[in-house]
DNA sequence: ATGTATGCAAAAATTTTGCACACTG
DNA sequence: CAGTGTGCAAAATTTTTGCATACAT
């Protein structure tokens, strides 16, 4: 299924209508090959008001379209793993760069694939997003 | 060596001053059982100035004695594994909540760590903060 | 049709800066 | 003392909102 496919098919399977605007945010997202930060995003979304993108981007995340990298400061956006290969990111605080590291390493030792890759790292996190098991009940007695 | 211990030094290791306004902070912080946002840590630190706090939180993470973490839009501080246990965190996307989880069984499977708190996970995401073979080189040839 | 999403424009919130003065080492 | 860091106040960014209108199903 291309990705384009899977886009629609999320939005439908979610009752979420396939709108000009979130056609043209999904696009834009498409064609980078690396995270986007959100004033790029917003600028490429030719015809798409700012205000409707980041609407766009919070129903992506939610819909798991899209995942947020923090690097540093900032964040930035990418496709999630439905989309393109799971990323981990190795983002250098001095310039801000940011580069894919394969999965499988980063599973063993955070640290001992940072060093593999010549980076010396100070901090690292893991973060899982998703329902915590209070919503997911909540979800089920139809609160939502 | 303590918390207050561990910090002075840190500051006088990176020939940093410990001023009125970091100790603050600082000691905000170390009051903390859960991360704190900036707006709170802001409003907790009194006598500080926004901009000093800024300031400080910019430095302290430069200096690994804070990290960011990331739940959904916004981000929040802790202090960093020098001053308590690693903490890894489950973020609910619905209430905000997060929760620190054991780091033993997340470093084997992630989202096997997720289902068995019944935590639901969409998406999860690995980040290393550091310093990268280039700036590292950089930095050893005085350029910084 | 009809309910939802958008654009617009303005408000809110967050983060950054320049500078004179105060404090640290 | 000399050099840094701070408070203040304002600017620059980033994010959010309310509403009438346009669009998708």
């Amino acid at each position: 299924m291309s990705p384009q496919d899977t886009f629609t098919d999320l939005l439908k399977t979610n009752h979420q209508s396939r709108t000009k605007a979130r056609q043209e945010v999904f696009d834009v997202l498409c064609a980078q090959s690396e995270p986007i930060g959100m004033r790029d995003l917003v600028t490429l979304s030719k015809g798409v008001d700012r205000a409707s993108v980041y609407r766009a981007v919070e129903l992506f995340e939610q819909l798991g379209i899209v995942q947020r990298l923090y690097a540093g400061w900032k964040y930035k956006l990418e496709l999630s793993d439905r989309f393109a290969a799971h990323h981990h990111h190795l983002t250098c605080l001095r310039c801000g760069k940011s580069g894919a590291i394969s999965e499988e390493d980063l599973e063993r030792f955070i640290d001992t694939v940072a060093a593999r890759h010549g980076f010396k790292a100070s901090a690292h996190q893991v973060e899982i997003q998703g329902i915590c098991r209070n919503c997911q009940a909540a979800e089920a007695r139809g609160i939502v």
